[in-house]
DNA sequence: GTGAAAGCGCTAACAG
DNA sequence: CTGTTAGCGCTTTCAC
C-alpha cells in the first residue's frame, strides 16, 4: 500500500503529469483538457485513492497552508476556546494550524516565532508578550501576515483584534453608578499590559464623567506575583481603611474569584454588604448564589474576527492593516 | 531580505552544498570536514541568518516532524491541559503538533484523520470516537504510529495511554465503605464509551468485595443528552425513592457540578446529609466549602506518557504496542 | 488539448 | 576531507 504519486496516476491513465496536475487543481476548466480525459483520470484517482503530497506542493508553490497560533497559555479556558474556533475556521479554509504557548515568557515567545517561521507558516495570530515588539516589527518588515490578539502595541501599524477593554470597564462602572453605588472600588493588577491599564482607565473615566470622586485610594493594585494569601490580606486592609466602599469591581476573573473567597471567609453577603462585579466571565460566577454580574468577552466573536483578519491578510497581498476593538458584553446577574 | 538558501551559503563560503548540508546536520563529526571549514561556514550561516527550509527537508527525507493531535474538545480544560504538555514535549523533541477537535463526531473525526494524513504527520495521538475503530485499524495496517488516548478499543492491538478508571472508582468506593457509608449511590451517564463503563464496574466490584448490597437501584444513569433540569429532577426522584442512600458518587465532574447544584437548591449540606464525591477534579470542587473529595486524573502524567509513547513508536520502526493504564489519584478533602 | 522539462531547497549515494 | 549529482513529488512555462 505504498503511496501513489501523481506520476503513477499519469502512467496508469496514459497521460502526462501535467494533465493530471491540471485536473487535480481544477485548472482543466476553460476547455483545456477534454472531458473524457478528466473523467478517466478522476476515476483512476478514486481507485488508487491518490492524495497529492502536500509537502511537495508546498515546496513548489512556496505556500505551506499552515498558520501559526501563539497564545499565552492554551490550557487556559479563554485561549483554549479561542483556539478551537480558530482551528475550525482555518480548517474550513484549507489551513492547518500549529500552536504553542508562551507562558508570558519573552524568550519562549521568540523561540516559538522562530520555530514557526522555520516551518514556513503563512501567517501568525499572536498574543504578544511585552518583549517581542521588535520581533513583531521584523515580521511586518518581511511582509508576513500577522494579527495580534488580546493585546497590542499602541502605535505600531500592525493588525490586531482585541476587546474594547476601556469601554467594557466604562460601561460596567456607569451601570454601577446608575444603580446607586457611590464608592466603587477597582481591584486590579499593576501591569504593563495595556488591557488591564485600559480597564482601569475606563473605570476612572466613568467616575469622572459621573462626577464621582475618583480618589486614588479606591483603586487597589496588586503586583503580578502577589500570592493568594497576600491578596486576601490586602483586600481586608484596603476595605477596613475605606469603609465607605459599597461596591467591588474586579479587573479579571481570577481576581474576582479571590474576591468571592474573601466574601465567604468573612461571612459577607453579596450584594447586601458589597455590590460585586468582575471583568471576564467564569464558570464559578454563573454558579454562585447570587450569580455574579460580569463584563464578558465574546470569545467566539473575537476568535472569528482574528482568523478572518488573518485570512484576508494572507489572501490579499497588499498588506493592509486591520485593527478591531470588539465590544464587551455586560451580563447582568444578581450581584449588584 | 530574500530567504537565503543552503546554496547561497555554499557559494559564499566557496564550498559545495554537501559540505554545508553535512555541517548543518552535525554530520561533520568523525573528521569528515575540517574544523576550519566548519567554522567558516558557521560564521556565514550566522551572518546571513540562514535557516534551512523545513519543507524541502521534509520532502527529501520523507519526515515531516509533525505529529497530529486529535482530541474530543480542545476548549475543555482536561484536553487543553493535555495539549499544552504534549506540545511542549513535542517541541523539545523537534516536532511540531497540529491539532483538532472531533466534538465526538465520527464524521468529523474521520475528516480530521484524512486531513492530517494529507499533511504527512509522522504519528497520531487520538481521543477516538466510537465510530472510527475501522479507521484506526487501517492506520495500524499502514504502520503509522498511533497512540490512543483517554479511551481505547479493548482487544485492538493498538497502543494507548488511559486512566485506570476501574481502579479509580474501585478505590474511591472502598474508601467510602471504610468511612462507614452503607448505601452509596453511583450517578453516571449511560455511554458506550468504555471509560464510564469501567468506572461503574469499579464501583460495583468494590461493593461486591465489601459484601455490600449492590442493588441496581443505587445506580442512576442518565442518557447523554438529558438536560440539566431533567437531571436535577431525576436526582430528586431517585433520592426520594432511595431514602437509605447516604453517599453520592458522581462519575464525572460535570455530573458532580449538577450534584452540587442539587444540594444547594435543596438546602442539603455536605457531608451531613450526604457524603459527596466525584470522579475528575474541577476548580469548583476545590473552592466549595467543604471542598469536594475526588478521584483526579494526573493530567500532566497522562500527557507525558502519551507523547513519550508516540515518540518511541516513531523512533523505533519495529512498531511495538505500548499499552498503559495510569493510576488515578484520590484527593481527600472534606466532603465525605 | 496535451506534454516535456525545469526547478522549489534539500539530502545522501557515490566518487575522488 | 570535499564535491557531483540524482532525485523527493509537485506546479508551471513554454512548445507543439
Amino acid at each position: 500500500m505504498a503511496r501513489v504519486s501523481l506520476k503513477d496516476i499519469a502512467k496508469e491513465a496514459g497521460v502526462s503529469v501535467t494533465t493530471v496536475s491540471l485536473i487535480i487543481n481544477n485548472k482543466s476548466q476553460n476547455g483545456r483538457i477534454s472531458a473524457a480525459v478528466v473523467a478517466r483520470v478522476n476515476k483512476i484517482i478514486k481507485e488508487k485513492n491518490f492524495q497529492p503530497n502536500t509537502i511537495a506542493r508546498s515546496l513548489r508553490t512556496g505556500k505551506s497552508t499552515t498558520i501559526g497560533l501563539i497564545v499565552e497559555d492554551i490550557s487556559n479556558h479563554f485561549f483554549a476556546t479561542i483556539s478551537k474556533t480558530i482551528e475550525l475556521v482555518a480548517n474550513e479554509n484549507g489551513y492547518k494550524v500549529i500552536y504553542a504557548s508562551t507562558d508570558n515568557d519573552n524568550q519562549k515567545a521568540r523561540e516559538l516565532l522562530e520555530m514557526m517561521q522555520l516551518q514556513q507558516v503563512e501567517g501568525f495570530i499572536i498574543t504578544p508578550t511585552i518583549g517581542i515588539k521588535a520581533d513583531i516589527e521584523e515580521l511586518i518588515k518581511q511582509e508576513k501576515p500577522v494579527v495580534l490578539f488580546d493585546r497590542y502595541f499602541p502605535g505600531l501599524p500592525v493588525s490586531y483584534v482585541v476587546l474594547d477593554n476601556f469601554k467594557g470597564a466604562y460601561d460596567m462602572t456607569s451601570h454601577l453608578v446608575k444603580k446607586g453605588y457611590k464608592n466603587i472600588a477597582f481591584i486590579t493588577i499593576a501591569s504593563e499590559m495595556n488591557q488591564l491599564q485600559q480597564r482601569l482607565n475606563g473605570y476612572e473615566q466613568a467616575l469622572n464623567d459621573h462626577r464621582l470622586a475618583n480618589s486614588a485610594s479606591l483603586v487597589l493594585e496588586f503586583s503580578y506575583d502577589t500570592s493568594r494569601e497576600d491578596k486576601l490580606k490586602a483586600i481586608k486592609t484596603f476595605l477596613q481603611k475605606n469603609k465607605k466602599v459599597d461596591a467591588l469591581f474586579f479587573s479579571t476573573n481570577y481576581l474576582g474569584i479571590i474576591g468571592v473567597e474573601y466574601m465567604t471567609n468573612n461571612k459577607l453577603t453579596i450584594p447586601k454588604d458589597y455590590g460585586f462585579v468582575s471583568f471576564d466571565d467564569h464558570e464559578l460566577f454563573k454558579f454562585l448564589k447570587p450569580a455574579i454580574t460580569v463584563v464578558a468577552q465574546p470569545i467566539e466573536l473575537l476568535a472569528t474576527e482574528a482568523i478572518d483578519a488573518l485570512l484576508t491578510l494572507i489572501k490579499k497581498k497588499n498588506m493592509g492593516v486591520i485593527q478591531k476593538k470588539i465590544p464587551a458584553k455586560l451580563i447582568h446577574r444578581a450581584s449588584e
